[in-house]
DNA sequence: TTGCTCCTCACGTCACGTGAGGTGGC
DNA sequence: TTGCTCCTCACGTCACGTGAGGTGGC
């Protein structure tokens, strides 16, 4: 019989463990004093200990442990409890590459600049949005070309809204879709979100901005002429963090107030690993 | 501005998460109204929610993404937690790898053999043990040959340790010591702990046995005439999850009742990765 | 009036670590 | 008597999720 502190130091377990154990009924003591409430253990009890510790450190949790020592457990059971944590853990070293990746890349950066990256990209998933659009042409992704196509079609997706009584359900999206031609042209989407239901009308056409499993996101603050370091900032991360881009490129109007300066815009870039 | 609904839909957050970084002080809403305790955003905020999530998505817990957002935090300061960051993660990583591996261990065990393992293997520290002791040499290392040498030579040692009065501060130790010679040959220690300040008597040789960072165990019960299954079953574990054996094998006998059918003693193995 | 959004507590999570406050045998 | 080991609460951890119970504007 060992006494809670002996059999503590043969498994190498905190006393405080034991308790732990002995509390939730995953190890119960072989007798225990009615009187001091003493616990006491015996050496065969090591074996049970130390399934107990194998079992943890393999990542289960205690009430999965007490699950697996249970008799009436099945090999079958086993197997796949075994199988899940192999998934999850697989799952969990990817993550953490790629946590770790984030991590080195931020440290290049703050090497080579000096400082922390100011235009913080985040990655989040995109809905599918049901909007309705007009869309136009632009000779290059460039806010010089851009900027004079965008602006009027903009407005006159406003008024066309206005005149169909249409009411969107979110704020202005533009999307930029590569020409099918090897040149640099591009056909430019303006478009608000509107109810599922809605339907063609006042020359607006219908469209599904198609979802994203993953897109690389980046607030940009001030006017659309000034947009292009943001992009750049926005391309450099998907590069050397490991991804590449695989849809359209979108802007999200959040804040446009009258000053231009104000303006605080989201562009998004679906990705996927490179 | 937004309420916390919009805001925290453009952000891809929960609310509770804003009203939690609101509570910690990590970001505050630019407006709060007086009397309806509603928390208003504006756009602009947006860029700092996602420096926030960029920080945490690194794995940093938000107190420490609260300090490094401070203005007053060096270029230096933040290199190091970064630095840290990326150890701490080269680390877990390292660690689960392992996990992985011993889950994959697990798995084909259970195939190949239809159930689970009933010797569990643990992973210990072992501490560097000041100890009296006795040697002898043994033929090989099996129990056949060992058996005859190490039980008289522990009778002995018991006898010497009574005649010496010394008083021994924990179980006995078995070790064995491979022969320098190219044969079988194995040097047996019997050894007790003693306190740190004892002195050799009695016709008994002080010695230390090393600590080890890393040994793997596995509790053996019944006769030592029957431990074979056991120390290779310790073999093929430290084989198949990757590590291999640095130093002498040791015996600590945990309890050893008349009956031998019922001693329980665990067998240690130094290990290293292989 | 019903739904919707917002609010403030406050408990639960997971496996213990860490006191606080007290007891019993050498 | 002092140290040592043991005991039982009970709080703290970390970043929220999840009700409970209630309010205010369309």
């Amino acid at each position: 019989m060992f006494s809670i502190g002996e059999f503590a130091n043969h498994g190498r377990v905190s006393v405080r463990m034991l308790r732990h154990y002995d509390a939730i009924g995953l190890l119960r003591p072989a007798r225990v004093d009615a009187s001091s409430g003493y616990r006491y253990y015996e050496a065969s009890q090591l074996s049970a200990l130390n399934r107990i510790i194998a079992l943890r450190d393999l990542g289960f949790g205690l009430e999965q442990v007490q699950s697996m020592l249970d008799e009436n457990v099945s090999v079958a059971q086993l197997q796949g409890m075994l199988r899940l944590r192999r998934a999850d853990l697989e799952a969990s070293l990817v993550a953490e590459a790629a946590q770790l990746t984030r991590v080195e890349a931020r440290l290049r950066i703050i090497e080579s600049e000096g400082r922390m990256p100011t235009h913080e990209v985040v990655i989040k998933r995109l809905d599918l949005i049901r909007v309705v659009e007009l869309t136009d042409v632009a000779a290059s992704f460039t806010p010089e070309d851009i900027g004079p196509v965008i602006k009027p079609l903009c407005a006159e997706l406003g008024q066309r809204l206005a005149a169909a009584a249409i009411e969107p359900t979110g704020r202005l999206i533009a999307y930029y879709e590569q020409s099918p031609r090897e040149d640099d042209e591009v056909v430019i989407h303006a478009a608000v979100p509107v109810a599922d239901g809605s339907h063609a009308a006042g020359g607006l056409a219908i469209a599904d901005v198609p979802a994203a499993e993953q897109a690389a996101t980046i607030v940009h603050r001030g006017s659309m002429d000034q947009v292009l370091p943001t992009v750049d900032a926005l391309a450099r991360w998907i590069d050397v963090n490991g991804y590449r881009a695989v849809g359209f490129p979108r802007e999200l109007y959040i804040e446009c107030p009258e000053d231009e300066a104000h303006w605080v815009t989201e562009l998004q870039q679906p990705i996927a690993p490179a």
